[in-house]
DNA sequence: GCACGAAACTTGAACGATTCCAGAAAGGGG
DNA sequence: CCCCTTTCTGGAATCGTTCAAGTTTCGTGC
């Protein structure tokens, strides 16, 4: 198994200067268990194993996850934003348009694919983000069944 | 000049069924003066010309035209809803992390960058949309000159 | 040119996700 | 073990967006 145990988060969190807080460890918990979750299901997954835990504190311990790149937002259009653990290899995301079901997918050309814009108007960029639009393989599955 | 008049516009609407309104023209003309603004932006605009436009038509305009294809919402992760008119050629967009700025940015391998994703788990994906985070030109010469 | 039904608009309130605030608690270096 | 800073709790405020009821306007048919 290659899921990072508790401590593995406590080192993780020092590595970028962070203090190991029950909070914390408790979100990278639910977040590692259970990919592409909104903040409200990380509120909840959180609050099974620490009940006293605020909403406040999910919203910051997100908010200092991902600007120290911890954790990765994924917030597609229209919808709340959802976060799963960073991973290196910078792979993309195919979004529902019917219910929103998230699922992780490679780059197509290898690594980072179209990272280089043929005209970047003097932007400096970082990243390229990703998002397949279309339906999956539920509602696929319903829509034809209702036809 | 290829920018479309207003009488382009009546039959943009009326291609899609769409009866042929003030509100409707006027967020049609706001959004070719300026692309890539948000609803309070659009808002804004159309009052200029007539000033008794409720905030909710704007939502309501928008709304239609996105779902009948006249207008494209773009939604960076954190950011309020933009529009800009739909234009054919699928082109993507660099978003500035520091002032939001959006600029347009033409497909690097021609059309249709990564449409096609390398394992889709069978989604049947109907849209690519990529996202170039970075920092406009602007941002990085005042950050440069801050150090 | 006029009336009628449906679509669109106005006004105003409600809503959900997120953020702000003040005070209490707890992590961790000294 | 203490103190300072960061983090957390609880609750209210904010922002963008949507909902609802009633009125106006478009555009077709007479």
């Amino acid at each position: 198994m290659v899921v990072p145990m508790k401590s593995d988060f406590e080192a993780q969190l020092r590595a970028v200067s962070l203090r190991v807080t029950r909070p914390r460890l408790a979100v990278l918990s639910a977040l590692r268990d259970h990919p592409h979750v909104d903040t409200d299901a990380v509120l909840s997954l959180v609050r099974a194993d620490h009940p006293t835990v605020s909403h406040q504190a999910v919203y910051d311990v997100l908010r200092a996850l991902t600007d120290t790149g911890l954790v990765r937002r994924i917030q597609p259009a229209g919808a709340t934003a959802r976060y799963e653990l960073r991973v290196r290899d910078n792979h993309h995301h195919a979004v529902c348009r019917t219910c929103g079901a998230i699922a992780d997918v490679d780059c197509a050309d290898g690594l980072a694919p179209c990272l280089t814009a043929s005209d970047d108007h003097g932007f400096v960029i970082d990243e390229a983000e990703v998002v397949y639009w279309g339906t999956c393989p539920e509602c696929v599955t319903h829509s034809s069944e209702g036809s």
